[in-house]
DNA sequence: CTATTAACAAATAATAATTACAAATTAGGA
DNA sequence: TCCTAATTTGTAATTATTATTTGTTAATAG
């Protein structure tokens, strides 16, 4: 199986509480937290838990391929679980950053061979605009 | 005129040699130099220059809209004197960072207007692979 | 041409995000 | 249950960027 806890296995890593919650809170909410955002959220079940912790989990979910990060332009990264190549739209008012569900961009990754000899690998689109919420309150 | 000298006029800020050497380096290259990297070559025709100026410069020459700013995922940020929206591509091992020229992916604005609700104003794209001079190097 | 003054540059201090470190704790196999 | 390497934690260090201060310059009125 391909269940978190045989690919932490696979690689001698542990799957403490601390990683697990990280994951599992990353794997259920949409917002594309920061590390200070998840560590906030982790702190409520988990007082002991240490920004440092929520960093090097990061990381490490990161190097296993199970967390993707996130540069929008913020002085800061954001993380998703989803790790599927996907794009993503910031709100410049209200800095949220949300999914644009059932796009598919994917012939990006095939049109720009003809424009460079790369070998290209993956690809990030980033949109910028204002939101519905924040247009409503005009 | 659109010239720099008459927008910086229109704006009531002096257009001082600092603030014209980072612009005309920054017009002069492709290389998409980080803060660090304008600062240590302007440093060599302007030995007093401070990295506090360049930063600040930087700013103020994003405002009057005549850099941008790229975000390919490295912990400090790119600086691209040419304004237009169009792709970057960046070498995963060696870190370069690289127009793609002659492509237009424009229809990308138009196109998420059917998949989002959000005012869309512009968009970023990064695409990530390995640069010729590092595949021979293999 | 000079004086005035607001904008500016430089140096340095401060801040914020992230990483490194060291000591205490724990997961998970023997 | 015990052992030990891996991990967490708290904290210090580092790095990119911003703020502050003070001396310097550029524009312009007189
Ligand atoms: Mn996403
Ligand atoms: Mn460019
Ligand atoms: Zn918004
Ligand atoms: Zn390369």
């Amino acid at each position: 199986m391909n269940n978190i806890s045989n690919i932490f296995k696979e690689k001698n890593l542990k799957l403490t509480p601390q990683r697990y919650a990280i994951y599992k809170f990353l794997k259920s909410v949409k917002t594309h937290p920061s590390a200070e955002m998840i560590y906030a959220e982790i702190s409520k079940d988990y007082p002991t838990m240490s920004l440092a912790t929520v960093y090097k989990t990061l990381k490490t979910l990161i190097e296993l391929g199970l967390v993707q990060e996130l540069n929008v332009g913020e002085d800061n990264f954001r993380y998703d679980a989803n790790v599927a190549i996907h794009p993503h739209i910031v709100c410049l008012n209200c800095g949220k950053v949300d999914d644009i569900e059932n796009a598919n961009f994917d012939n990006l990754k095939t049109d720009v061979l003809n424009y460079t000899d790369y070998d290209v690998l993956s690809y990030k689109l980033y949109f910028y605009g204002i939101c519905s919420e924040c247009k409503k309150g005009r």
